[in-house]
DNA sequence: GTGTGGTTGACAGTTATTTGACATCAATTA
DNA sequence: TAATTGATGTCAAATAACTGTCAACCACAC
């Protein structure tokens, strides 16, 4: 079940959203002023859908309070399609504005992918796969609990094998993935490479050449 | 600098966006072709702008590969307007979908907004500041209970990254943060700021380079 | 003018990546 | 099995890229 708050002063619209929304196990909360909503205990939910053109108070200001207090994702619905709107909305860390009228199929799509891109930070760490010796936080990569001291080129490619473990990778993939290595078929930096992480990581199996294509790591 | 990667077919469209955005020190690379993109070596850039309506390739691939391969964001540009395909390219995992034509400045919010969100991030590993040597009160900085005798310039730099301990700080979003530096990404003011605040620390282990990245205080 | 602080360019020192030579390995075929 | 072929592994040298430091320079404020 996914929780919304949703903070719209014309009920008639809530409800259609509402009502559409709700096959999908969504549930919506909907007050029409923006202080009870605030009051509503905010953290209960998962996303805020706002209005902006609210009666007698700044939406922004409610946007602002919403993401800097709560840290929760704010999509912006507005009867006004101004471009300042827009790109204020943006800039008070808003994840996202929807120009009323839309297609409630779109604010579908919409929350469904923040929420999911939200829920995989918060889930994920940063890597994926549960079981796996390996662990990517921001610039280095544990492998066995152990920091690994990679140059950038060996993050990179190191990082690639890792987001995608037991699947091989082409030795042109694997190129292009990294900024710091130079786009150059014939050469052999890519075996050199791979011959260091392999070293630095004492165990020279983990990542298996895959003749003729490229490498894997399993 | 931030670095995008487009794949759109009009080269008119394009470059009207590359010179909108060059105000915001943005570079765009455009390839008209998405196999020529995909082969660019997708890792050097910071986000991907995709032309749904292309020749004789569906675009929703090209998504799909991009988010599934490099898990770079990507937004959508499209001419069709198609519920539809707003629904799949959020399911693909597309970040964003704006349809043609729109205010650049939209454009340029949204990118700015998926940046931010981006960063943010790869910085908090939720682990918090365990406790510091270094203590900001008002307008000097503590090491170690004694106050140091900074400039404007490296109290800026330092004050950064003592609030982002431990994580590194690109060059470009430490010279970004202050506001008495100029921006030239060529000049060295940055290593000879740094070089003097070591100095002043008397130690010089504690900010540590990364190689082709910036800096970081441990 | 003097002092302070930021910028620039030269140069040295360091570290990373590329290259080419050669050894090795795996698959194919005789 | 032995020879062949083509791809990979590894090493060391060459090249390239980045950082640290210094001294000179410029701009601004007093």
């Amino acid at each position: 079940m996914i929780n919304i708050l949703m903070i719209e002063d014309d009920p008639e619209f809530a409800e259609l959203l509402t009502e559409y929304l709700s096959q999908f196990d969504i549930k919506i909360t909907n007050y029409e002023d923006p202080f009870l909503g605030l009051s509503a205990g905010v953290k209960k939910f998962d996303l805020v859908i706002l209005d902006l053109t609210l009666p007698g108070m700044d939406g922004l200001e409610v946007c602002e309070e919403l993401v800097r207090k709560y840290d929760i994702p704010v999509i912006i619905s507005s009867a006004r399609s101004d471009i300042n709107d827009k790109v204020q909305s943006f800039e008070l860390g808003a994840y996202d504005y929807l120009p009323k009228p839309y297609d409630p199929k779109e604010m579908y799509a919409r929350i469904m992918a923040i929420l999911n891109r939200v829920n995989k930070e918060k889930g994920g760490g940063s890597s994926m796969t549960p079981k796996s010796d390996f662990e990517i936080k921001g610039d280095t990569i544990y492998y066995k609990k152990e920091a690994l001291n990679l140059t950038p080129a060996e993050f990179e490619v190191l990082s690639l094998l890792v987001k995608n473990q037991g699947i091989t990778q082409s030795r042109e993939q694997i190129i292009n993935s990294s900024a710091t290595m130079s786009i150059d078929s014939q050469g052999k930096s890519l075996d050199v490479i791979i011959s260091k992480i392999r070293s630095k990581l004492g165990d020279n199996k983990r990542i298996q050449a895959v003749r003729g294509v490229g490498y894997k790591l399993v």
